[in-house]
DNA sequence: TTTTTGCCTG
DNA sequence: CAGGCAAAAA
């Protein structure tokens, strides 16, 4: 299996060896998946599973392209009617214009009443289409004749002659358009009809009531926007005249116009620009190309807010979160079956197609870190072995990692089998390990998950955060059935493009390391990569690195992952792929930025070595070097801050009311928590974590629950008049460091 | 001497 | 977040 786990894994056989200790923060066990598996509570911003689908006619409507059943009738009969009506208006010559006008009028009264429309929109939107083409045919034909009028003579002549032969069939076909338009008026009834029954629908849906229409056309517009987007389709007009009858058919029932309506008018730019529909819309103020940008404008509402459930502004109420629900299920169910088709594709061009697509999804989907089963871990804490005491020698306390004495090798595979509380002996970290932190709940991946819920403002059960309940289903899906997470998407799309670019066997377990880091830079899919005019430096240095296979990461071993970062990488989306050939970067990017401040979560004191392993992407000097733990420096200086001044404000709101206080206990004796609710959480979450990208791991809400809590204690008890008192707290986190997550090996931001 | 850290300041 | 500084450790 190709998956980061069994990736992983397989290193793991080889790697094993070097895990010498129990690290009480790596091996199966993340801590952070418990936190994960809460995705389920991020349901509301996350198409969720669970929410039984509700049945949402009105935007499925809007997502056929097909139209409304009505269209073919109304543009059949309207369109050949209409047509010779025009050409009859042509022979009138000027008198068309003074049509046109009062036409406009007429039926602009009745569309102006245009409001919600959905299901009765998408009616309109045809009927207006049809209108649009019939008048659309009309003014052509009075170009052209005005055109050729003006022209030449002889012409002229011609036309007129052919005109009159045509008449002449006009009169005898003049019996079967009566006919025609009989059926035409049963039609329109009988659509009218139909449009009632929507109206019903629609006034159901919005809550809204015809008295509510009335007042609103009594009252004016209310949106002089409106009168002027709702012109109209004159064509109507025409049976009006000689009928009476469409006045009938006005549109007036249907409510006040949603934002929706407005929007696809008011904004031209994503409308189609082609010829025909700009002079549709400069001759009817798009009023029939309403459906055109409704699927277009709910890309856009996708991303402003209106998805957020802030139609309630324009009285949508909950129909609007509806609206966003069902956009949002439709548009993801979408994505996910044109991803799945384009992976189907890329692994069918594949020689070896097993090997890398359901390897990779499946490696996200279970989860990296804990998959590793010791193997990369491992050989993270071999590394952080082998820094010994050298690297960070001045810690009081040894890391938890290389503090334990080097046990035999039969003593390490025997542990590596035990159930992972069992080897702690440290009490304290017993308290920081969930029971749950098994090897099934690999899957709780917290890469996976970055997107899946708001990890502020989640209600943290009873803020007991190493016992969650079983964790919920993942929200994700298998591949291809269901949406992909982003991250997912993104590390799979770049794994096959990768491959693609490359024209590499398949990816096999030992090369994750070394295909990855190009990968991070081109989501491009290109078979042309030496020709590749913005070829990322890492890719390069990728190609240059992948003969190194296995033996890559044993250098990696011993390098301290320098030789992966020394070819010069980029820095992510947001650098390597603006270089072009032959420059490099050196620096640290603000992407670098992000994460060192996502990897803060699981490191709180990275040493030299796990940063150059973690950055591979930057060519490391000792201006560089410094400039990372400069950023971890100040990373724990808020840090600390943020808790001394909670543990502080906590010790004020809890004056122990006899005088006598329990240690990390408030006033009433409950143990003082930090809850993924509180300020301290969001605030640590906003500098951390800005955009959200990740999930806080569990580990740190641990890390940090427990800083503030001896923040606290030292407060309450008086200790904090001692002028180190700070420091011991400090030696105390020092020890809390865990596995950072395989993605952060990557080049780039880990997620993206 | 070098590296790392914490503290202070801007 | 960076720069400067001092202290501590290796």
């Amino acid at each position: 299996m190709d998956s980061p786990t069994d990736l992983f894994g397989c290193q793991s056989s080889l790697i094993s060896a070097f895990d010498l200790y129990p690290n009480p923060s790596n091996d199966h066990d993340p801590p952070r998946r418990p936190t994960s598996s809460r995705a389920g509570d991020g349901a509301p911003y996350v198409g969720s599973n669970r929410s039984p689908r509700p049945p949402y006619p009105l935007i499925h409507h809007l997502l056929q392209p097909s139209g409304a059943p009505m269209r073919a009738m109304g543009q059949l009969h309207l369109d050949r009617y209409m047509g010779e009506e025009a050409e009859e208006e042509a022979e009138r010559g000027a008198e068309v214009e003074e049509d046109e006008g009062v036409d406009g009028g007429v039926v602009r009264e009745g569309i102006r009443g245009g409001g919600k429309r959905l299901n009765s929109d998408t009616l309109v939107a045809d009927w207006g289409h049809d209108m649009l083409t019939v008048k659309r045919l009309r003014l052509e034909s009075l170009v052209k004749g005005d055109g050729e009028i003006g022209l030449e003579e002889e012409e002229e002549e011609e036309e007129r002659g052919r005109r009159f032969a045509e008449r002449g069939n006009r009169e005898r076909g003049r019996e079967g358009r009566r006919r025609e338009r009989e059926e035409l008026k049963e039609q329109l009834e009988e659509a009218r009809e139909r449009l009632k029954a929507l109206q019903e629908k629609v006034w159901k849906v919005f809550g809204g009531r015809p008295a509510q229409e009335e007042e609103r056309r009594s009252g004016g517009e209310e949106d002089g926007g409106i009168e002027e987007e709702e012109e109209t389709v004159d064509c109507i007009t025409e049976e009006e005249e000689e009928g009476g009858e469409i006045d009938n058919f006005s549109l007036s029932f249907l409510p006040s116009s949603p934002p929706l309506h407005r929007l696809a008018k008011q904004d031209p730019k994503v409308r189609d620009d082609k010829g025909t529909r700009d002079e549709e819309r400069s001759l009817n103020g798009g009023g029939g190309v309403v459906l055109e940008g409704v699927l277009e404008r709910a890309g856009v509402w996708m991303g402003c807010g209106v998805v957020r459930g802030e139609w309630e502004g324009f009285g949508g109420g909950g129909v609007g979160q509806k609206f966003a629900q069902a956009l949002k299920q439709e548009l993801g169910g979408a994505v996910a079956r044109v991803i799945d088709r384009v992976l189907r594709l890329y692994t069918k061009n594949q020689s070896h197609p097993p090997s890398i697509h359901p390897s990779i999804l499946s490696c996200r989907e279970r989860g990296d870190e804990g998959g590793a089963g010791g193997g990369v871990w491992a050989s993270l804490r071999e590394e952080r072995m082998s820094e010994g005491g050298a690297v960070a020698p001045d810690q009081p306390a040894p890391r938890p990692n290389e503090a334990p004495p080097p046990r035999p090798q039969a003593l390490r595979e025997q542990s590596e089998a035990l159930p992972l509380v069992t080897r702690r002996s440290d009490s304290r970290r017993n308290t920081l390990l969930p029971p749950n932190s098994h090897p099934d709940n690999r899957n709780h991946n917290p890469l996976l998950l970055s997107h899946a819920l708001p990890p502020l403002r989640q209600p943290h059960p009873a803020r007991l955060p190493s016992h969650p309940a079983l964790p919920p289903p993942s929200p994700y899906t298998p591949a291809g059935h269901g949406p992909l997470p982003l991250p997912l998407l993104h590390f799979t799309m770049q794994q096959l493009f990768a491959r693609s670019l490359s024209h590499l066997p398949p990816l096999h377990k030992g090369d994750l390391m070394n295909s990855d880091p190009y990968m991070e830079g081109n989501p491009f899919p290109s078979t042309h990569a030496p020709s590749y005019p913005l070829l990322p430096l890492a890719l390069i240095g990728g190609l240059d690195r992948l003969d190194g296979g296995m033996q890559h990461h044993h250098d990696r071993e011993r390098d301290g992952g320098m030789r992966g970062g020394g070819g010069g990488g980029d820095g992510g989306m947001d650098s390597g792929m603006f270089l072009g050939p032959g420059s490099s970067q050196e620096g640290l990017s603000p992407c670098h930025l992000k994460k060192a401040k996502l990897m803060f979560f699981y490191a709180r004191y990275p040493s030299s070595n796990t940063l150059k392993t973690y950055f591979p992407d930057v060519k490391f000097n000792r201006c560089v070097t410094s400039q990372l733990i400069k950023w971890f420096s100040n990373f724990r200086e808020f840090f600390y801050i943020q808790m001394e001044r909670f543990a502080r404000q906590a010790a004020r709101d809890n004056q122990p009311r006899d005088g006598v206080s329990c240690p990390g206990r408030d006033s009433r004796g409950v143990p003082l928590r930090l809850g993924r609710d509180t300020e301290l959480y969001r605030i640590l979450n906003m500098h951390y974590n800005k955009s959200n990208d990740y999930q806080v791991p569990e580990r740190f809400m641990e890390v940090a629950d427990l800083a503030l809590r001896e923040f606290y204690t030292a407060i309450q008890t008086g200790r904090d008049s001692d002028p180190c008192w700070k420091k011991s707290i400090y030696k105390i986190i020092c020890k809390l460091d865990s596995p950072v997550p395989d993605s952060f090996r990557l080049p780039g931001c880990p997620i993206g």
